[in-house]
DNA sequence: ATGTTTTAAGATAGCGTTACCATTATGGCT
DNA sequence: AGCCATAATGGTAACGCTATCTTAAAACAT
């Protein structure tokens, strides 16, 4: 009746608002909202376009109290990389309370009782997991949540979206192709003696990336040296290591390409403890993009992979699959990442040999 | 009516459930609930008993349908040293969701334009804000703060209760007890030469944790000598210059007492590097109980500081102060460190001087 | 064509809380 | 004692949404 009777100044558009100006009952477009099935297609455009207009967010707050059951979604953590995890989380954090679900964090120690924590997990009477880096990969974990018929995403893994099985989702961003615009960057800034540090050897991410250097150096014709890619494991302090051994090879590289940004700030390190200066000694790229790459000094060159927004995307695609009722095909999403260049990068101060 | 018409087979307690045991009203029990004024002591303390035995909780979605203006609690960061942010957003989180208060998390790096960033938080309409460290003691941003009557919680501050101004709440632990107690402990493993990193000078709780490393040795009458400590400034990277110039030493210390984790690990690593073992030739100890401090071999005995408990008392008190009609003093709330003793601690090889 | 099932849409009644107004005790003054 | 201001309570209507039931329309079979 009344235009707006609200007892409190918020003029945000309410389920009868976008029912009014698509012309049908409410129900109609609470149907259209949760996915029902029984909402004639040309209705739902209707409804979709209403809101659309109106630019309509259902009210979480009226959701959950009207009984649409309060949906609860599991993370399962295990130690990533520092720095990785906050973003995460501040993605995570972000999404759930803008999509009203009870997010039940985890930790559980890999190869450890991962798998007990999992059960634990299903136990309490979780809708979902969420499953980032590394137990995206444990195979155990995802086996028995596919057995308990708890749907899974799985973020930042480098497995291909047609390798995985069907019942996965997975939210992830191109490694191979990123690794492999790095390796362009460096050799397009002169370098051709380009080091490479590896990820731990258990993340298909790892391999993903390794093979974007390697497609890199291809394309262009660089010969591959193998003494030139150190082993790592995502540690600063394997970085350590892995820096070390290739600042001591005989011909040493003239940029170091990490394959996170913890390995990339050890490099740095290093490099300053042997006195060379960064960029114009050496060149040293990280990956990720955490704030580790804007703490030290210089800041890191290095590939922006959207932690905060992967982790809103799988909340996101969580909440949708377990809200709507007609089972739709889970989805693989792919989001971008983007160079940056910041100043840990130049061109190789003596001009390489055969340039 | 009915004893449980509920439409979801949950069996929460409601309002009305504690209004009848409390033989009071339903309007009587909300006012107890927000603690409003006009209750009379007698019926508040029945309410508060009925709500006790039922162990009521309110519905936060009722809460915020009905018109409890949604409140929303900024939470403005910097770059803390890693890992504390990740801890402390996961009890963030957790305890807004528990609450119900939608947070508004921003980055913003120190020295730069904190206050232009606050100043935009403010306008953004935020209710409170929460500093963790090194935020917590940006005074132009409290300034500003106090100046357009938000509220704000600091998080980890070293300053002391008394000293801080009427208008102040904080969350903290007694740094300078916690030094003093991981100090006492080393000495009773029987370390006498023990080293010190300090923390970032520009951070009150440096200076609490020094002085507690300063008491310890003093109590036991053990010379205090100045070339035993070493500037740091809780990064990785400055421990590792730190634990470099110990170790240096004509004598070098058979302990090191890091102010932080970060630090911790990277005197560990450099330890190693000169084949060092650690515990035995070397004792480490830690400060924060970081996931770092378990993720290293071997993992480091440290100082718990309930980060994530911290952060939930933050979010608590503030949602407090600003739901509750009848301004409160605000509070400071001190909590409990505790002394975690894991596998880089042990006695000294050989006896020190004078043993 | 007619009846019967299926599908699409609408009506209505809560969900648990607070806002707002009405009502009833309480105490302080003449 | 009587009256009024005020403090302490209670009643009721939202808040924005979904469950559930009902009705209307369409699809199908006979």
């Amino acid at each position: 009746m009344s235009i707006r009777t609200s007892r409190r100044g918020s003029s945000a558009p309410t389920i009868s608002d976008v029912a009014r100006a698509a012309g049908v009952s409410l129900m109609t477009v609470s149907r259209v909202i949760n996915n029902e099935a029984n909402v004639r297609p040309a209705t739902r455009e209707k409804v979709e376009a209403a809101i659309a207009q109106l630019n309509y967010a259902p009210n979480p707050a009226a959701r959950s109290l009207a009984g649409a059951a309060q949906i609860r979604i599991g993370m399962l953590y295990s130690n990533p990389s520092q720095g990785f995890l906050s973003e995460f989380l501040l993605g995570t954090l972000d999404q759930a309370s803008r999509l009203d679900v009870q997010m039940v964090v985890e930790k559980c120690e890999i190869g450890d009782h991962e798998v007990e924590v999992a059960r634990h997990l299903i136990a309490g009477g979780i809708d979902g997991v969420i499953l980032p880096p590394p137990l995206c990969e444990a195979e155990a974990v995802l086996a028995l949540l596919r057995e308990a018929g708890v749907p899974a995403v799985v973020v930042a893994t480098g497995v291909a979206p047609q390798e995985m099985p069907e019942s996965a989702m997975a939210v992830q961003i191109d490694d191979r192709a990123a690794a492999e615009e790095m390796t362009r960057h460096v050799m397009t800034l002169g370098h051709r003696r380009i080091g490479f540090i590896c990820g731990n050897p258990n993340l298909t991410a790892s391999a993903r990336r390794y093979e974007g250097f390697r497609a890199a150096l291809e394309a262009v014709g660089v010969p591959f040296d193998e003494e030139l890619v150190a082993p790592g494991l995502y540690t600063y302090r394997s970085g350590l290591d892995a820096a070390e051994r290739l600042l001591d090879l005989a011909e040493p590289p003239t940029a170091i390409l990490a394959s996170n940004d913890d390995m990339a700030a050890a490099t740095v390190a290093v490099a300053h403890r042997r006195g060379l200066d960064v960029p114009s000694d050496l060149t040293v790229c990280g990956f990720d993009d955490t704030t580790l790459s804007t703490t030290i000094w210089p800041e890191l060159t290095t590939i922006h992979q959207p932690i905060a927004d992967m982790a809103r995307a799988a909340v996101e695609m969580m909440a949708t699959v377990i809200r709507q009722k007609n089972a739709e095909p889970p989805a693989h999403r792919m989001l971008d990442y983007s160079l940056i260049r910041r100043q840990s990068d130049a061109a190789p101060r003596r001009r390489p040999r055969g340039f």
